[in-house]
RNA sequence: GCCGCUAUCGUCCAGGGGUCUAGGACGCCGGAUUCUCAGUCCGGAAACCGGGGUUCGAAUCCCCGUAGCGGUACCA
C-alpha cells in the first residue's frame, strides 16, 4: 500500500497526489491503489484524541512556545517540556512522554536506535482547535490502515520516537521501519521531499529513459555486492534488499545517469526507440522517423538529443554562420561540386552507395577527407554536427541533398569563399 | 544549544581485523579508431576525516574530536 507523505503543502492534496502517481507511472513503477492518508480525515482522529485524553495519556495545555523555551532554561536543554493540564481546559493537546527510559526504533537499515525520553517534550499532537498533527495522524493511520512496513527518508527517524510512543498509547503495534538515506544535489543541498516528484518530472523532460532512472537510483545508497553496474530491473528487482541499503546520504550524478541513459538508447530495439523519439518530440512514430533514428542512436546519450541531429531530415538546414564561415572556405566549393556530379548517376540512393561515389573523391582530389565531408554536411544540414555523412546523405534522399547543395553553391557565389 | 544519524578516489558503489602496494563505475587526463560530434577500445592520475586506544596486526573494533545532515513548530 502506497502512503504518500512528503508531499508540498503549496499544492492541494489532489495535485500532489496526481503528480505522484503520474511520476510512479511513468517510471513504471507498480503500486497497489488504495485508500491516501490524508490529515484531514478527522473522525476517527478525533476517536483517538479522546481516548488519550480520557485515559489522561494526553492532555490540553495553554504554554505557548516562548512559556516552552522558559522552561527548558530553567529545566537543562537536553530536557523535554513537560507541561501541566490547564485549568479551563484549552490549548493545545500534548502527548505525555515518559521520563525514564529509551523509546527505541528498530531500523532494518541502522539497526536499534535509541533516544531518551527525557530529551523528548511531550509534544503537541493536536492544535487548540482539535485539528491533529503530522507525527499523531500517520501514527493512527499506520495503525488503521493496517501498515507493517514504512520505507522513507532519514529525515524522519527522529520523528518516529514520537510516532511510537503514540502507538504505544494507543495500544497499537508498530509498524517495521527502515529509514533510507536522503539524496542530495550537486550543491550538496537535500534534492527530495518536496522536489521528488519535480524531479522526475525534470527527468523526464530532460530525455532521460524510465529505465535508466531505475538502475542509476537503485545504485544511490545501495550496490550489488559485485561491481555489476548496468542492472536490468529484472536483476535490480532480484538482488535487491532493503537491509542492504548504505546508512549515508549519496549525491545525485547527472553525468552518470546520461552515461548509463545513453547505454539504455543504444541496447533499445529500433522499434521502441523510434517510438520514444516520437512521444518526446510529438512527431509521428513512421517510417521516416524510423530511418532518421536509426542513424542516429549510436550518438544520443537522452532522448532529447535526438533531434536536433536528425531535424535536418526534416526540416530546412539551419543558419549557422559561424559553422558556414569556418567550413565554407578554400576548396569547399570544388569539392561540393565534385560531390554533386557523383551523386547525380546514382540510382540505388543507399549509404554503401553514396561511400562508394563520394569516398574517392578526397584522394583524388588531393583534399584531406575532412575537407570534403565537412562542406556537405553543412550544405545539408547547416551544422558542422551530424550522423555520419553517407548516412546522413542516403536518408536525406538524392534530390533534397543536390538541391542543398545547389544552394550552397549558390550562396558561395554570392560570397567568395575566403582563403586560409 | 539539545537529541539523533553519517564519515573510503571529485561523485556513486565494493571491501566489515591480516589476501589492501584499497577494487569497480561515472567524470577527468592521455592515446587509438586519419568525416564532425558522439560512441567504442587502450592507458593514467585520483581516497580509507583527525587523534587516541584494543590487537602480533586496523580502512575494518572502541573512545574522543571535527565536519555534514536530520529532528528539535499549535509544518508535513
Amino acid at each position: 500500500m502506497l502512503r504518500i507523505e512528503d508531499t508540498d503543502p503549496e499544492r492541494s492534496t489532489e495535485e500532489n497526489v496526481a503528480q505522484i502517481l503520474d511520476a510512479l507511472e511513468w517510471l513504471g513503477l507498480d503500486w497497489d491503489e488504495g485508500p491516501l492518508s490524508q490529515v484531514e480525515r478527522a473522525p476517527s482522529h478525533a476517536a483517538a484524541l479522546e481516548r488519550l485524553l480520557e485515559s489522561g495519556a494526553a492532555y490540553r495545555d495553554a504554554a505557548t512556545a516562548d512559556d516552552v523555551k522558559a522552561w527548558k532554561a530553567e529545566h537543562g536543554a537536553d530536557r523535554g517540556y513537560r507541561g501541566t493540564p490547564s485549568a479551563d481546559g484549552t490549548g493545545a493537546i500534548r502527548l505525555r512522554v515518559p521520563d525514564e527510559g529509551d523509546t527505541v526504533v528498530e531500523d532494518l537499515i541502522r539497526g536499534e536506535v535509541r533516544f531518551p525520553n527525557r530529551s523528548y517534550d511531550d509534544f503537541v499532537i493536536a492544535r487548540g482547535d482539535g485539528s491533529v498533527l503530522y507525527n499523531f495522524a500517520v501514527a493512527v493511520d499506520d495503525a488503521e490502515m493496517g501498515i507493517t512496513e514504512v520505507i522513507r527518508g532519514d529525515d524522519h527517524l527522529s520523528n518516529t520516537p514520537k510516532q511510537l510512543l503514540v502507538l504505544r498509547a494507543l495500544g497499537f503495534e508498530s509498524p517495521r521501519y527502515a529509514h533510507v538515506p536522503l539524496l542530495h544535489g550537486p550543491d550538496g543541498k537535500k534534492l527530495s521531499k518536496r522536489h521528488g516528484a519535480a524531479s522526475v518530472q525534470e527527468l523526464r523532460d530532460a530525455g532521460y529513459l524510465p529505465a535508466a532512472i531505475r538502475n542509476y537510483v537503485a545504485l544511490l545508497g545501495w550496490g550489488p555486492g559485485d561491481d555489476e553496474t548496468l542492472l536490468s530491473t529484472e536483476e535490480l528487482v532480484r538482488r535487491f534488499r532493503p537491509e542492504d541499503v548504505g546508512r549515508s546520504s549519496a549525491v545525485f550524478d547527472e553525468k552518470k545517469l546520461r552515461w548509463m541513459n545513453g547505454r539504455y538508447m543504444r541496447e533499445l530495439p529500433l522499434g521502441e526507440y523510434t517510438a520514444a523519439v516520437a512521444a518526446f518530440t510529438g512527431r509521428e512514430p513512421d517510417e521516416k522517423l524510423g530511418e532518421a533514428c536509426a542513424i542516429a542512436q549510436e550518438k544520443a546519450q537522452t532522448v532529447a538529443e535526438v533531434w536536433p541531429l536528425i531535424r535536418f531530415i526534416f526540416e530546412e538546414p539551419v543558419e549557422d554562420e559561424k559553422a558556414w564561415r569556418k567550413i565554407m572556405k578554400n576548396d569547399a566549393g570544388t569539392a561540393l561540386e565534385a560531390v554533386k556530379e557523383a551523386l547525380r548517376p546514382l540510382d540505388q540512393f543507399t549509404a554503401e552507395a553514396v561511400e562508394g561515389v563520394i569516398g574517392p573523391i578526397p584522394e583524388r582530389l588531393d583534399l584531406k577527407p575532412g575537407k570534403v565531408y565537412q562542406p556537405i554536411r553543412v550544405a545539408i544540414t547547416g551544422t558542422t554536427v551530424s550522423p555520419g555523412i553517407f548516412e546522413s546523405v542516403a536518408v536525406l534522399g538524392k534530390d533534397e541533398t543536390i538541391a542543398r547543395i545547389d544552394a550552397a553553391l549558390a550562396k558561395l557565389a554570392d560570397s567568395p569563399p575566403i582563403p586560409d
